[in-house]
RNA sequence: GGAGGGGUACCAAAGCGGUCAAAUGGGGCGGGCUGUAAACCCGUUGACUUCGGUCUUCGAAGGUUCGAAUCCUUCCCCCUCCA
């Protein structure tokens, strides 16, 4: 399977040197068949939140790739397969969301999608698709005589999301069982009318992504092929995409410019080199310059880069300054984002004002965060936890600086 | 179907009539050090509080007791071994 790095394809070139290849079901043919022509491939997303999150960056950056080398990539969001769960990785059922909420996810899902890809470009421009569209329709009688035929128990008994499952003895539904029939029949059904020869997915996937390929085969005798991203492990050993306080999510409704910005300059050390290669669109020859840099600059770089991608360079260069303010110059948080507060919270308790902010804090834990001098006001430390908010603290401009620990800033208005 | 073991806070795991809002470890949060990193050190980690306390928690529901996570009854769930 060793193929000479002289005739490896571009795109799969890149693919490895920047670290998202695990695995691929037939590579020499799939680098042959790239070298000659533009292809279509998919990556599936799954629409069980109103947002992606940083989780499925990887998957994006395939895309991205895909387009780069010019080939097109199709989007399938899993607005069907949503309504049965994916068990791979699970332990649990999860619950199954009503259909408004679906829709609602979709649309805001391909708002993020559109920004990270080449929509102008109608050679490389992605197809999006949602499979509700032919999972719907189904008859299934005519799905088990034509699909069904070709699964055997045996061999989806020895898939990991079912076998695990199974070793733990959690109940798998038969509902839940089917999702990688599904997935494959998705496979099945973009070959037939997108001709779309490749489907890339998270190391996780490949069982449903090998099934697919598989099925192709047998169905209809076409080659397909797939490929799996490298899971990314941290230095410390979490998960990529989640910290304690919640997912880092791509919408900035949900997740800030400011902290999507904060998220990549606090990546670890050790992480960097990584990120960068991943999660921008900087040449690998770039990136080993910067990689002499001194490591503060270069997790700068990378916010910036990562940032842009997805909000634009201004907001990024904004959020770049707002942190420089904060954390260097130990500023008033005058550039902080405008916290509109009810003029009622002035001459009150800090702690009321804090539980607006910060919701998912209780009362009792700000009362700690206080005695433990986590709480600061325009830089200075609160020390008794009945604070009240004066009018002499708040400046001409009308705003005060709130600071929670040492990384949350907010610039509180009154109005 | 038979025999045994177990369900405790975010997770793991002690406790087995009062001193238990519950040891310990991990994680989280805050502080210190530093570089908005890592490592390390310290504190903290149910809710509400007029800081005196008050209220709710140990699978679920009942019961015994002045008093239960701890004892009894019923139910639910999980694990191991045998058939």
């Amino acid at each position: 399977m060793y193929i000479k790095l002289s005739l490896m394809n571009d795109f799969l070139k890149e693919f490895k040197d920047r670290g998202y290849f695990y695995q691929c079901t037939d590579e020499k043919t799939l680098s042959k068949k790239l070298n000659e022509d533009s292809i279509k491939g998919y990556i599936g997303f799954d629409c069980t939140a109103k947002s992606l999150h940083v989780g499925s960056l990887l998957q994006i950056m395939c895309l991205r790739l895909m387009q780069k080398h010019g080939h097109k990539p199709i989007v399938l969001i899993g607005g069907g397969t949503t309504r049965i769960g994916d068990p791979s990785g699970k332990d649990k059922t999860r619950k199954i969301l009503d259909e408004k909420e679906i829709e609602n996810n979709i649309k805001s899902i391909e708002i993020i999608l559109k920004k990270f890809l080449n929509t102008s470009d109608e050679k490389v421009s992605p197809i999006f698709v949602n499979n509700y569209s032919w999972l719907k329709n189904l008859n299934y009688i005519s799905f088990l005589r034509d699909i069904g035929r070709h699964f055997t128990i045996n061999k989806m008994l020895s898939f990991d999301s079912v076998k695990l499952r199974l070793e733990r003895e959690q109940s798998l539904s038969y509902m839940e069982f089917n999702y990688m029939i599904l997935q494959a029949y998705d496979f099945l059904e973009l070959n037939k009318k997108h001709n779309c020869l490749l489907q890339i997915g998270g190391s996780d996937q490949w069982g449903n992504i090998v099934n697919g390929v598989e099925l192709i085969k047998r169905h209809s005798s076409n080659e397909v092929y797939g490929l799996t991203t490298e899971l990314i492990t941290l230095a410390s050993g979490a998960k990529m995409g989640k910290t304690e306080s919640g997912a880092i999510w791509l919408d900035k409704e949900l997740f800030s410019v400011f902290d999507y910005w904060q998220f990549w300059r606090n990546t670890d050390d050790r992480d960097v080199l990584k990120f960068l290669k991943m999660f921008t669109d900087l040449k690998l020859n770039e990136i080993e310059e910067i990689n002499n840099q001194d490591i503060n600059q270069q997790k700068i770089i990378l916010a910036n880069e990562a940032t842009k991608m997805l909000h634009g360079i201004e907001d990024a260069k904004k959020a770049e300054s707002i942190a420089k303010n904060t954390f260097s110059d130990d500023s008033s948080g005058k550039n902080l984002p405008d916290i509109k507060i009810n003029k009622s919270y002035i001459d009150k308790d800090i702690i009321n004002l804090i539980s607006i902010i910060k919701k998912d804090l209780s009362k009792s834990e700000i009362r700690r965060l206080i005695k433990s001098n986590g709480v600061k006001i325009n830089n200075e430390t609160i020390t008794e936890e009945k604070f009240n908010i004066s009018k002499e603290l708040i400046d001409k401009n009308n705003f005060i600086k709130l600071s929670i620990g040492k990384k949350n800033h907010y610039k509180i208005v009154f109005i």
